[in-house]
RNA sequence: GGGCGUUUAGCUCAGUGGUUAGAGCGCUCCGUUCACAUCGGAGAGGUCGCAGGUCCGAUCCCUGCAACGCCCACCA
C-alpha cells in the first residue's frame, strides 16, 4: 500500500467502477431482493453550482441507501434535477440585466429558449458534482422537471382537478410583484418589519387612520365594528355625503367584525382591490371593488392629477392636498408595522385583483391531515409533524398561474367576453363553453410547486409504471426543514389524492449548515464555504462525516474547515490501520475468502470479535432511528481509540517475536475487525473504505458486500 | 400577536434519571526505532443559563424566569 492515501487520485476511480458495475440500479443488485427501499432525491435547481447544503443531502440519503443496499434491500435512489420556475427566470433575468437586456423586450419563446440552454448546461454539471460527493443513485432513471412525461401529467392533473371541482379561475386578490411582473403564493413572499408614518385624516363625520393614502381615492366605503358604541348612531349600508380627495362623494357604512376597536379610531376606509382584508370585507358584503394603480405600480386616472405617478412619488402629494384641504387630523411618524415583500427582490408586494386559476385547499389539507393523524407518516424529528399539521389547518386557495413564460404552460382557454376559463390539452376549444364567447390560450405557467408536488409520482412512472408499483410509496423524503410546508404537504396530498396513498412513510428534517461561528452563510457575508474546495482538499469522505458527526435531525450545525481537516486525519488513520495489517500478513497467510467464514467461526469467541459485534447492534440501531450522528461518532470513537490505540499496540508483541501459528492468529483477528469495521463506516466514508477493502478482498465491492 | 428551538470545556457542538459529563478544533508538556508528525503519549480546562419542584438521586423530568435564535401572522 502507498504510504498516504490520495483521495484525488482514488475517488473518481472508485465512482468510476461503482457506475460501471450497474450497482447503483436495483434492477442489475447481485442475489435475490424482495424488499425495497426507496428514497426519490429532491431534485436540486440547476441554476447554480453545488453549496454544502447539497452536500449535505447527498451524504444523509447515500448513507440510508448504502446501508439499505448492504442489508439486501432493492435499493433505489433517483436522482431529478428542477428547472425552478421563477428562481430560475429570476437567476437569468440578473444574468440579462448584467447584459443590459430586459425579459421585457424578448418574445416569450426567445426568452424560453436561453433559459432552457442556460439550465441544461447547469444541469449536467450539477449531476457531476453529485457524482463526486459520491452519491450512489441511479443515473439511469434520472428526471428533469421539465420532460414531457412530467409536463403532460402535470397538465392532466390540472384537468382532473378541475374535473372534480377542486379547481376554478377566479379573480382574486393575489400577491403581485411589481419588479417580476408576476403573482407569488403566499410561501414566495415575506414580511419586512418597517417604520412609517400612520395617518389620521378626516372622512365625514369620521376620522380614519391610514399608512397607504394613496390607495385612498377609491374608498367610499367606511367600515366599524357592529359592536362599537363610539359609531352606533350610524347604520350598516347608511350613506354619507363628504368631501375626499379629489371633491364630494358619497360614502356608505359598513358595519363588520373584522374590525378591531382598539387599533386607530376603530373606523378605516377600504382598498378591496389592493388589500386582502379589504377584499374579504367587500366579498363579506358584495361591495364594488375597483383598480386603483395599475400592474406597473402608477396610479390609475381615478386618481385625478395624481394619475401616472408613481405610488412613492404620490404619497407625500396626496397629503399635502389633504392637509391643504384641512382633512388632515394628525399623523403618527415611526409607525411599525410588517409589510409583506417579494422574497427574491425584497420590494412590497402590491396586491392587485387577477383572473386567476386557484386550487381548492380544504379537501386536499384534509387528506392530509387524516393521513399524518392515522401515523402513515412519521416525521423526524417528530416536532415537525405539529408544524405541518398546523399549516394544513389553515389553508388558503392556492393561486398556481404564474405570469412567467419559465416553466409548465397552464393548458387552458380563457374567455374573452366573460373571463372564465376551461382546461384545453388538446388544443381543441375554440369558443367559451360557458357564454360561446371568443378564447384565447392561458399564457401563464403553473407555480414550480404545482408540478414538483407530484415528483415522487413523476419519477416512478405514475400510473401505470413498473417502478410505481415496486417502489410507492417510497422510504424515506430527506429535505432540508424549511420545506415542511413549502413542498412536504403538496407532494402529500397530490400523492394522496392522486394514488390514494402516501408518497412517503418517513420525512427526514435536516437544518442548515452554518459557518464555524453559528452564522448563516450568505454571498453578502462572504463566509460561504464551497463544498468542492474542500473535497478537492480533503478528500470527499472527510466532508461528508464532518457533515454528520454532531449533527442530529432538524438541527443546525456549524462547519469549519478546522472541522473537516480534523475529519480528513480520520481517513488517513483509516489507511494508516490498514497499511500495518497489510504490511504483517504472513507469509502464505490463510486468510483468504474462501477461509474467512471457517475462520470468522473460530474468530467468534475471540472478545474483540463480539465488541464488534456488539458495535454493530449499536450502529444499525442508530441508524435505523435516523441518528446517524450517533453511529458515525460511536464508529469514530471505536476505529481510532479502540481499534488502533488498544487492539493493534496489543497485538504488535505477537506479531513481531510470535510463532507462525500466532502471527497468524493475530493477523486475522485484526484484519477481520479492519474488514468489519469498514463495512460499517462505509455509507459514511465509502471512498476510503471501498479502496481499501479491494486491497484485502480483490476482485469483490464493498458496495455490496453484506451488512452482517 | 402566536408557535418552536437553543443555553454543557476557550470555540463549535454531542450526550445521559445514578460512580471520574464527552468529541473535534484550540491550548500546555513530552516524544521522530520499523502503521500513522495528516501522528503518538500525558495534561490543563466545565457550579451542564438562573430559581423552584418531583425523586433515594436531576445536567437530563416538571414549573417559572432570563438571554439568544428561528418560523408563522390580513391590526388598516
Amino acid at each position: 500500500m502507498e504510504t498516504r492515501y490520495d483521495h484525488e487520485k482514488t475517488e473518481p476511480r472508485i465512482y468510476a467502477q461503482w457506475e460501471q458495475s450497474g450497482y447503483f440500479n436495483p434492477d442489475t443488485l447481485p442475489g435475490d431482493r424482495p424488499e425495497p427501499f426507496t428514497i426519490v432525491m429532491p431534485p436540486p435547481n440547476s441554476n447554480g453550482s453545488l453549496h454544502v447544503g447539497h452536500a449535505l443531502f447527498v451524504t444523509l440519503q447515500d448513507i440510508m441507501i448504502r446501508f439499505a443496499r448492504m442489508r439486501g434491500k432493492k435499493a433505489l435512489w433517483i436522482p431529478g434535477a428542477d428547472h425552478a420556475g421563477f428562481e430560475t427566470q429570476i437567476v437569468y433575468e440578473r444574468e440579462l440585466e448584467k447584459q443590459g437586456r430586459s425579459r421585457f423586450a424578448m418574445k416569450p419563446e426567445e426568452l424560453y429558449k436561453e433559459i432552457l440552454a442556460f439550465t441544461l448546461s447547469n444541469k449536467t454539471y450539477m449531476e457531476n458534482q453529485i457524482r463526486s460527493l459520491g452519491a450512489s443513485c441511479d443515473w439511469s432513471r434520472e428526471k428533469f422537471t421539465l420532460d414531457p412525461d412530467v409536463v403532460r401529467k402535470t397538465q392532466q392533473t390540472f384537468r382532473r382537478l378541475y374535473d372534480d371541482g377542486l379547481l376554478y379561475r377566479g379573480k382574486r386578490i393575489v400577491n403581485w410583484c411589481v419588479k417580476h411582473q408576476t403573482s407569488l403564493s403566499d410561501v414566495e413572499t415575506e414580511f419586512k418589519d418597517r417604520k412609517d408614518p400612520f395617518y389620521y385624516f378626516t372622512y365625514g363625520p369620521f376620522t380614519i387612520g391610514t399608512a397607504r393614502p394613496e390607495t385612498k381615492f377609491g374608498d367610499k366605503y367606511v367600515v366599524v365594528h357592529p359592536a362599537d358604541e363610539r359609531y352606533a348612531q350610524f347604520k350598516d349600508g347608511q350613506k354619507i355625503e363628504l368631501e375626499w380627495i379629489n371633491g364630494p362623494i358619497t360614502a356608505t357604512v359598513v358595519k363588520d367584525e373584522a374590525i378591531d376597536m382598539s387599533f386607530g379610531t376603530g373606523a378605516m376606509t377600504i382598498t378591496p382591490w389592493h388589500d386582502p382584508v379589504d377584499f374579504e370585507i367587500a366579498e363579506r358584503h358584495k361591495l364594488d371593488k375597483e383598480p386603483i394603480i395599475d400592474l406597473h405600480g402608477k396610479l390609475l386616472p381615478i386618481a385625478g392629477e395624481f394619475a401616472g405617478m408613481k405610488i412613492d412619488e404620490a404619497r407625500a402629494k396626496i397629503v399635502e392636498k389633504l392637509r391643504a384641504k384641512g382633512l388632515l387630523v394628525k399623523t403618527d411618524e415611526d409607525y411599525e408595522h410588517a409589510v409583506r415583500v417579494c422574497y427574491k427582490c425584497e420590494r412590497v408586494i402590491e396586491p392587485q385583483v387577477l383572473d386567476q386559476w386557484f386550487v381548492k385547499m380544504k379537501p386536499l389539507a384534509d387528506l392530509a391531515l387524516k393521513a399524518v393523524a392515522e401515523k402513515k407518516i412519521a416525521f423526524i424529528p417528530d416536532r415537525f409533524e405539529k408544524v405541518f399539521t398546523y399549516w394544513m389547518e389553515h389553508t388558503l386557495d392556492w393561486n398556481i398561474s404564474r405570469q412567467i413564460v419559465w416553466g409548465i404552460p397552464i393548458p387552458a382557454k380563457i374567455c374573452e367576453r366573460c373571463g372564465d376559463g376551461v382546461p384545453d390539452l388538446e388544443d381543441a376549444v375554440t369558443a367559451c363553453p360557458k357564454c360561446g364567447g371568443p378564447v384565447r390560450k392561458d399564457t401563464d405557467t403553473f407555480d414550480t410547486w404545482f408540478s414538483s408536488g407530484q415528483w415522487p409520482l413523476m419519477v416512478l412512472g405514475y400510473p401505470d409504471g413498473r417502478d410505481f408499483k415496486t417502489f410507492y410509496p417510497t422510504d424515506v423524503m430527506e429535505t432540508a426543514y424549511d420545506l415542511v410546508f413549502k413542498w412536504i404537504p403538496r407532494m402529500v396530498f397530490f400523492g394522496l389524492y392522486l394514488a390514494g396513498d402516501v408518497p412517503f412513510r418517513t420525512v427526514y428534517f435536516h437544518g442548515l449548515v452554518n459557518d464555524a461561528h453559528g452564522k448563516k452563510m450568505s454571498k453578502s457575508k462572504g463566509n460561504v464555504m464551497n463544498p468542492l474546495d474542500m473535497t478537492a482538499k480533503y478528500g470527499t469522505d472527510a466532508l461528508r462525516i464532518s457533515l454528520v458527526v454532531g449533527n442530529p435531525a432538524g438541527s443546525e450545525m456549524s462547519l469549519s474547515e478546522d472541522r473537516i481537516r480534523g475529519y480528513r486525519n480520520f481517513s488517513t488513520k483509516i489507511w494508516n490501520i490498514a497499511r500495518f495489517i497489510e504490511m504483517n500478513r504472513p507469509a502464505g497467510s490463510t486468510a483468504t475468502k474462501e477461509s474467512f467464514k471457517k475462520d470468522e467461526t473460530m474468530l467468534a469467541k475471540n472478545p474483540h470479535m463480539q465488541r464488534m459485534a456488539e458495535l454493530r447492534k449499536d450502529v444499525t440501531a442508530h441508524i435505523e432511528a435516523f441518528e446517524f450522528h450517533l453511529a458515525a461518532e460511536k464508529l469514530y470513537h471505536y476505529v481510532w481509540h479502540e481499534l488502533a490505540d488498544k487492539v493493534i499496540e496489543a497485538e504488535k508483541g505477537r506479531l513481531r517475536d510470535g510463532s507462525p501459528a500466532e502471527r497468524e492468529e493475530s493477523y486475522e483477528l485484526l484484519e477481520a475487525l479492519l474488514l468489519g469495521s469498514l463495512k460499517m463506516l462505509h455509507p459514511f466514508m465509502p471512498f476510503v473504505t471501498e479502496e481499501i477493502w479491494q486491497i484485502f478482498r480483490p476482485g469483490t465491492m464493498l458496495i455490496v458486500e453484506p451488512w452482517e
